[in-house]
DNA sequence: GTCTATATTCCGATAGAC
DNA sequence: GTCTATCGGAATATAGAC
């Protein structure tokens, strides 16, 4: 089988590292055929249009996204800490193509956000499975989307700041709250509110 | 003292709207002085560029964020409990600046991200003073992070996936994770990392 | 398959009337 | 302060040569 045409994968590539380094605004089709070093009639003959464009780019990411699913579930770290493993990185081809995505999030154009809410339910599905507490599984679903947040949010330039936190210390404070959860039985699920963020005060009455 | 001029308000207000529900290629000046209720003219009185109109939304997001800051300084829930609630809602006036400033985040332009990190870095140095444990502040963090990233990835019409935790859920986890950190003493910081999401399953070897 | 050239529409910004 | 009219440039997409 010959391989297949390499100058789709580079527009796509283009197209990726466009839209997350300069936004949807200014990835138009000049900007990705000059970066994919094709020209905008070329780039046109694989994608006919922009929307073209978008749709490949979200195939992409469901297929990396597929692939992933099946390290997850295999993964001997256990599907939770692989979650929130790769979820502090932004390095992966499939972290390239989710933070792309993210880029062209609009509320009228349902298809992105339809795609990234699939791959957010499949990764659910595979907590679910593994962590024994659904609820755990959901705030595991959360923590990985905050480190997703943040990767957003950090540039190449700015260093760590004092809110990012690293892999273990959050791989370790989940593994406390499982146990926590393990020894106080699978029957108790729901406990008195109480105020957080006030050591040993109590709340005024 | 007069009321300031609504047209400038009515703009910005415009400008958010667009942003989030057609993200940023399609909120053009015209459609935003459409939106408004101005002409172009009109709102480039106010807004002499592109550029300006985007400064005006920062200025806004961080005079709104300040105000966030006091009300979770002095919530009788406490700073964390606050935080995470408020995480959830995508609704406030501050949620729909935080939500339109996302829009425009890309890396070759640093200003939106860096009032953004200034925000987040606001947030957590409350936290960290409220709550005990520097780790669990930024765990709190990534929890509020991913609330706030199910926001922008949720629709109107879609409802609320299997994967969406409630507020109360969330919290009461949180409070069984800072008591089980109390209970075990502020000196033991470090426990021996083990595989999650394999319930009393010994990884292989 | 890949290119250049072009048609058409639209964007950001300016000029100037009121 | 708000408007209309318009300029220069850029965007998507098409046509057609090679």
């Amino acid at each position: 089988m010959p391989p297949p045409p390499a100058a789709r994968e580079k527009v796509l590539d283009a197209f990726q590292r466009l839209l997350i380094e300069r936004g949807a605004r200014e990835t138009t089709l000049d900007a990705v055929a000059k970066a994919a070093g094709v020209s905008k009639g070329g780039l046109l003959y694989h994608f006919g249009s922009r929307e073209a464009l978008i749709e490949g780019l979200l195939i992409r990411l469901k297929t990396q996204a597929d692939a992933d699913l099946v390290s997850m579930k295999s993964a001997t770290e256990g599907p939770a800490a692989y979650y929130i493993r790769t979820s502090a990185s932004a390095q992966t081809p499939l972290d390239l193509s989710l933070l792309a995505a993210t880029r062209l999030l609009q509320r009228s154009h349902p298809r992105t956000r339809e795609v990234l809410a699939g791959v957010h339910e499949q990764w659910y599905k595979v907590l679910r499975s593994a962590v024994g507490d659904p609820a755990v599984a959901r705030l595991i679903m959360l923590i990985g989307d905050g480190m997703y947040y943040g990767a957003t949010l950090s540039g190449a330039e700015s260093g760590p700041s004092a809110a990012a936190p690293d892999v273990g210390e959050v791989l370790e404070l989940v593994d406390e709250l499982v146990r926590s959860r393990e020894a106080s039985g699978p029957g108790q699920m729901t406990l008195p509110a109480r105020p957080m963020g006030q050591n040993r005060a109590e709340p005024p009455v």
